[in-house]
RNA sequence: GCGGACGUGGCGAAACCGGUAGACGCAGCAGACUUAAAAUCUGCUUCCUUAAAAGGGAGUGUGGGUUCGAGUCCCGCCGUCCGCACCA
């Protein structure tokens, strides 16, 4: 054994055995319970970063701890490899983004390799490989099929410029991020998948998901917001039905219908039919329409925009009194929701209420506290009353409550044939459709007599041509004659090749089916997905929590609706780990923008409290200014380079820092002393396992413990090495508190270094502390616990070894430290036998010169006693 | 605005079911080794009181409450972070 741990030859070694014995290979084997651990796949963005080692990280100790519990584990990687940046990075270097793709998987996947992860790398695919996205296509030409697919206008970010859509991301204050053109609403036909019509679903089997976070479900649940209320219809009044036909009626979605009576006005959205009518024959109108369709994108700006609005010129029915109800546009109705129509009740309703205000529009009262607490909305300053209560000025609805009321309205509606109770959901239909190169081609052809003809599935893949090269203008796929011109399946004629390409979130949303059967040439799953679904724990970023993780359950229900496959949900178990954080320093540059330097070329200043106060940089000692800590991103430098920490500390000290910094959940501070810190750790048990087999008589084969005749020394030492195997175990396989498991670890190797006995078992019973050590800390640490194994004279490598149940008999305490209160408050600790009774305890207690001290010849009161733990005496 | 989470030493954190607050690590201080430094090893390290020790007191954002006992449970307030954001 090397006397010095060297963390490159050890993981060159480590590695090696694995990759010989083909370690990390899975294989189905109905004999044993599976366990399939994943972690998001990567985009292949260039290199690692500390977020995805952290994620892998994560995934892989999980996965190893699993392993040694029993399970046949399943831990596969791919790439999500189709999206902008590869598109991004060809214009800037004239690339193909497939070039680009494939270098990065490369340098990333030999990353991954240097990590150390227990991969099974012969499931690995891309989505851009034809073999993977070949049933992207396959499974929309299902969906189209079903009618879960469909076709449809919609409106869209276009960059005048660059011709082309933009996601909203890339809208920045309203302008295209790379021409600064602004952005143009545009309509243009897409496809849709029919994400609502599981809307229903995909609400209640929230519940379901015990092994989710809470936030997780919280966020799907508003995200798909369901609501429950009445659709009223308004009946045109005379000027309306002159302009827009005799029986039309203007419907709006309430959940309120029992404040009916208190409607002052009707607003619809600048989108909404009506609105369109009433401004064509009216220019400013017309201007305002307009104005508000092109109005800001940015959601926050949205929410606190001044409640604008003009009329309509048009007038509506209630439809109980018949009395007539003036029709606005108003800036805060939105098309896509409901009807794209509200009825206006200021008294009720506080966004009402501030339009009315804005307007000279009348307020209505009809509804009032059940309590009495609230009597009338009389002043103008006086705010809405948007609880539910009693109805009041309703007609023969009058004194009914909120709730009684809107069924009776509904009710009384429905008889009219002016309404309905309905559900509204808040989840739209998910449109698929990218005017992108880098992407899935949608399988459909443009046929001038056929119309639009799905691409037969004997066809399948339309490969995508990977020559191309996108400057910035449009779609290079729409140019490409050899992609574009083909002939109509149907009839034969030279038809058009559809251009646009799929969403890449449809590429991720299921590619952990994949994974199971990747060498399936013949259809996208197949029967191994029974042995290896669902993904018992998946871990990814919280940032995903609503669309990859809604868009997969959704995937995978249409997926079982296909008679593919047989289950729901597709992830038994989620965790979300917390950001990698770093310091962020910076120098003011010219005009005030602030230049951002890395905190790796600067020394950091603290004041007399430790206090970081700001730094100097490394070389010219100048000041620079300190910024607080942010995420790890290049907008603020302050990013860290997981290739040079293992090209410096090697993968173990990388991934026991990650691992140990802060739980998983949390946020991570990035600390280069800490990185050391875990470095000396390493260092540490490496030299403790050498002394121990360098030791005179250490070279003998593997001393037997006789646990019988142990000094109290020794025993103890037993006792914590066989308490951190507990608490290991449970840390990592119940609580998943990487950190604490790691504590207990170092507390043990720290008792290792106190205990000299020079007794005849002493030999003994440090290989088993030491062996505890190694072994509970292979799953986080492989590479070096590989080695320390073997160096303790074990001839099977500690991949293959199971996890050790502790030994009662070592857990066992014949003697246990019991905690005095008097008062409450810590007075004295007294070392009782295990299991002593009440009596026994409290008179030891009361015995203890300074518990007598405290009492002071007070009468004793009560006395609480926890057994083995604490007396609290009450005086 | 609505929803959620959180607030513990100089710092990252621990305390799992209401029972010893601060495990473990970082930083710091002292000592050993060394010509010296680094590395390594040993010890100390919440605050106040004290020359020091012993001893005592205080202490988990803040004010109350429940309890023999509260970092943990309940109520109010302050602050931070995250998510959603005119969803009728």
């Amino acid at each position: 054994m090397q006397e010095r741990y060297d963390p490159a030859a050890v993981e060159r070694a480590a590695q090696e055995y694995w990759e010989q014995h083909g370690s990390f290979q899975a294989r189905e084997d109905p004999q044993r319970p599976k366990y399939y651990c994943l972690s998001m796949f990567p985009y292949p963005s260039g290199r690692l970063h500390m977020g995805h080692v952290r994620n892998y990280t994560i995934g892989d100790v999980l996965a190893r701890y699993m392993r040694m519990q029993g399970y046949n584990v399943l831990q596969p990687m791919g790439w999500d490899a189709f999206g902008l940046p590869a598109e991004n990075a060809a214009i800037a270097n004239g690339v193909p983004p497939a070039t680009w793709t494939r270098d990065n998987i490369g340098y990333m996947r030999a990353q991954l390799r240097s990590l150390g992860f227990a991969i099974d790398w012969q499931r690995e695919f891309a989505t851009c490989d034809p073999s993977y996205y070949h049933w992207n296509q396959w499974l929309f030409l299902r969906m189209l099929e079903r009618g879960i697919a469909y076709k449809k206008t919609g409106v869209v970010n276009w960059d005048p410029v660059d011709q082309t859509v933009l996601a909203n991301e890339q809208v920045i204050d309203g302008r295209g991020w790379r021409t600064g053109a602004p952005v143009e609403k545009r309509e243009i036909p897409m496809y849709y998948l029919r994400i609502t019509a599981y809307a229903e679903e995909l609400l209640g089997a929230l519940n379901e998901l015990p092994g989710w976070p809470e936030r997780v479900r919280v966020m799907q649940q508003h995200w798909i917001g369901r609501s429950e209320g009445v659709e009223l219809a308004f009946p045109y009044a005379e000027d309306a039905r002159e302009r827009l036909g005799a029986d039309g009626v203007l419907k709006v979605f309430t959940t309120r219908a029992d404040t009916l009576f208190g409607v002052t006005f009707m607003a619809v959205s600048a989108e909404h039919p009506l609105a369109l009518v009433a401004a064509s024959s009216d220019p400013s109108l017309a201007a305002f329409v307009d104005e508000c369709r092109r109005g800001s994108t940015m959601e926050a700006d949205i929410a606190t925009a001044p409640k604008r609005g003009m009329r309509l010129g048009l007038h509506v029915r209630h439809p109980f009194t018949g009395a007539a109800i003036e029709v606005w546009v108003a800036n805060y109705v939105l098309m896509a929701y409901g009807e794209g129509a509200v009825m206006g009740v200021p008294a009720h309703d506080e966004r009402d209420f501030e339009f009315a205000q804005r307007h000279g529009i009348a307020i209505r009262t009809v509804v009032k506290s059940a309590s009495a607490a609230y009597e009338h909305v009389g002043p103008a300053w006086q705010p809405s009353y948007a609880e539910p209560g009693v109805l009041i000025d309703s007609g023969r609805f009058s004194g009914l409550s909120s709730e009684a009321a809107i069924d009776a309205i509904a009710m009384a509606a429905e008889q009219q044939g002016l309404g309905r109770k309905r559900l509204q959901w808040r989840l739209r239909d998910w449109g698929i459709s990218r005017q992108r190169y880098w992407g899935c081609p949608i399988p459909l052809i443009h046929c001038q007599a056929c119309g639009d003809v799905p691409v037969p599935d004997e066809q399948l893949p339309v490969v995508l041509p990977e020559n191309l090269v996108p400057d910035g203008s449009g779609n290079p796929l729409a140019r490409d004659a050899a992609f574009v011109a083909v002939r109509c399946p149907r009839c034969g004629q030279p038809a058009r090749r559809e251009t646009d390409t799929m969403d890449t979130f449809v590429d991720s949303s299921w590619y952990f089916l994949r994974f199971a059967s990747a060498d399936q040439a013949n259809a996208p799953v197949d029967q191994r997905v029974r042995y290896w679904m669902p993904v018992d724990q998946y871990i990814g970023g919280i940032e995903h929590a609503i669309l990859h993780l809604l868009y997969s359950r959704f995937w995978t229900r249409v997926m079982r609706d296909l008679g593919l496959i047989d289950l729901s949900e597709p992830f038994a178990r989620l965790l979300t780990q917390g950001m990698v954080l770093n310091h962020i320093y910076y120098r003011a540059g010219a005009q005030g923008r602030r230049q951002f330097v890395n905190p790796a070329e600067v020394s950091p200043r603290f004041d007399e409290h430790g206090v970081r106060t700001g730094a100097v940089l490394l070389g010219s000692q100048q000041p620079v200014d300190y910024g607080g800590l942010g995420t790890m991103s290049k907008s603020k430098n302050n990013g860290v380079d997981p290739q040079t920490l293992v090209d410096k500390y090697g993968a173990d000290t990388a991934r026991l820092f990650m691992m140990f910094a802060s739980p998983p959940e949390q946020s991570l501070e990035w600390s280069d002393e800490g990185v050391q810190g875990q470095y000396r750790f390493l260092r540490r048990l490496w030299k403790a396992v050498h002394e121990h087999v360098t030791a005179p008589g250490g070279g003998a084969p593997r001393p037997a413990l006789q646990s019988s005749a142990l000094s109290a020394a020794a025993r103890d030492l037993r006792r914590i090495a066989h308490q951190t195997l507990a608490k290991v175990g449970a840390d990592i396989g119940r609580r998943r508190t990487f950190n604490t498991a790691i504590a207990a670890v170092m507390e043990l190797l720290n008792a290792v270094g106190h205990y000299g006995e020079p007794e005849p078992q002493a030999r003994a019973v440090r290989q088993e502390a030491l062996e505890i050590a190694v072994l509970a800390l292979s799953p986080i640490v492989p590479h070096v616990s590989h080695c320390l194994w073997f160096a303790l004279g074990h001839r099977s490598a500690v991949i293959d070894e199971r996890w050790r149940e502790p030994d009662p008999e070592a857990l066992a305490q014949a003697l246990v430290e019991l905690v005095v209160q008097v008062n409450g408050k810590l007075r004295a600790r007294l070392q009782l036998p295990a299991g002593a009774q009440q009596q026994l305890a409290v008179d030891a207690a009361l015995a203890d010169p300074d518990v007598q001290r405290f009492i002071a010849g007070k009468p004793l009161r009560r006395a609480v006693h926890v057994p083995d733990k604490l007396v609290n005496l009450v005086v």
